[in-house]
RNA sequence: GGGGAGAUACCAAAGUGGCCAACUGGGGCGGACUGUAACUCCGCUGACUUUCGUCUUCGUAGGUUCGAAUCCUGCUCUCCCCA
């Protein structure tokens, strides 16, 4: 996996990249459409393809253990013969979940034991099974086993569970080592950079994780609760230290308005559930600004849900149809809503990469953060 | 014609002397959602008031009572059964 840094913006730390995988090509920055569960919901592999001009799209090591179960995902020969998707699949490693479903699950130094949210069942998450079901889940990019703490965590547990989670990623390294891929793709392992709300912890974190050969690294243990001035000072803590000429993923970030602060700071790679779930729960991002579909403004707006908007719903749907699918609790309100959003999502990125590449990224950035913010 | 049941807020429906401006659900109106236990969750929903509070409400007109959505009487309307 290889990464071409093209440009630098000018007076930012922006840059335009591609990241070279085994199932093509992916021009940074990207937002990357979350696939929990093997499909992003609501969203045919056509659509987020040809529609959204989706480039990556993210699956879940804890959801498809749990189910389908990773048996019949090597059955299918990996998720990607499974789902249908030939491009490109990152996984996450469950966690996330660690953070999320903290009731009910322990750590120890061995890994985390969790229960299955679906039946109760107890489960042992361990950095090297972690691998293992990644490998076989055939992800081209594999993230290390980390722990999430959430963004409130005091000093002492926060540094403590940053010593876990690095003795977790070596570990994932030595399996990612002793282990080979499955389906003839190369697959990469991305660390983690945690250290909770704490500079000098991202700072320990970085130059711990740089001393790993990787072909991309991962800021993660943001946007999990903490102020938004406190994410993106852990952002100009971390980024400095990563090298240049590797792809730096933020994880689990954001509103538009977060993603174009993080590429500003240097990020280049992004996935957020915000598209999706706003979505199915009738919000819309837009360049002008978020709508709430439910609103009842838009009863009788019969405009195109997005005139500005790149994907087919945003000018074959009106506003006030989709406020109606919505609010009827249609399954098609959902899914347009979801599509428009990932569709936008995946504009703003490459919208910011014309940006860099032309040079004008900081101009534009300023006047898109106060147009995002805007309600209409 | 005879017998029975009932009328509560936008709808449905509890409440049957004071804890009732009135349970609950729906609908309506807002809000939240960040590596997805989420097509989910949270408010508000008689009027005026920032709050405290005040005022007007339970078909309608009277009455009993310190006090009535709740008890009594008349009236109006609705539904069901039998002819």
């Amino acid at each position: 996996m290889d990464f071409i840094l093209k440009q630098q913006a000018n007076n930012s730390e922006a840059r335009a990249g591609l990241l070279k995988t085994d199932h093509g090509n992916i021009e940074t920055p990207i937002f990357m459409p979350v696939g929990t569960a093997g499909s992003v919901k609501g969203i045919h592999v056509r659509d987020l393809k040809e529609d959204i001009k989706a480039q990556i799209i993210l699956g879940n090591t804890y959801h498809l253990y749990l189910r389908p179960g990773i048996e019949i995902i090597e059955q299918a020969g990996g998720l990607h013969k499974f789902n249908g998707w030939d491009g490109p699949i990152l996984t996450d490693s469950g966690g996330y979940q660690v953070f999320s479903l903290g009731d009910i699950r322990k750590l120890s130094e061995e890994g985390a034991k969790f229960q299955s949210h679906i039946d109760g069942s107890r489960h042992l998450f361990t950095p090297e099974n972690v691998i293992d079901i990644q490998r076989k889940i055939g992800a081209d990019i594999i993230m290390a086993f980390d722990e999430c703490p959430p963004g409130d965590a005091e000093f002492d547990y926060a540094k403590k569970s940053l010593e876990l989670t690095q003795r977790w990623l070596d570990r994932c390294v030595e399996q990612m080592e002793k282990t080979s891929p499955l389906y003839g793709h190369q697959q990469s392992l991305f660390p983690i950079v945690q250290g909770a709300s704490f500079p000098e912890l991202r700072e320990t974190a970085a130059k711990h994780i740089i001393e790993i050969p990787s072909d991309g690294y991962a800021i993660g243990g943001l946007s999990v609760g903490e102020p938004e001035k406190v994410m993106y000072a852990m952002i100009d803590v971390v980024c400095p230290i990563l090298p240049k000429n590797k792809p730096r993923y933020l994880m689990g970030v954001g509103t538009p308005v977060n993603i174009l602060e993080a590429i500003d700071r240097g990020i280049d790679m992004f996935d957020c559930v915000m598209p999706t779930r706003n979505g199915r729960n009738g919000m819309l991002f837009t360049s002008e600004g978020t709508m709430n579909m439910r609103n009842r403004k838009w009863a009788d707006d019969f405009s195109p849900i997005d005139s500005n908007g790149t994907s087919f719903v945003d000018h074959h749907y009106s506003k006030a149809f989709l406020r109606h699918l919505i609010v009827s609790d249609e399954m098609l309100g959902a899914q347009i809503a979801s599509q428009h959003n990932l569709a936008f999502y995946l504009w703003l990125v490459k919208e910011a990469r014309t940006q860099i590449i032309n040079g004008t990224f900081k101009d534009w950035k300023g006047e898109m953060v106060v147009k995002l913010a805007q309600r209409l």
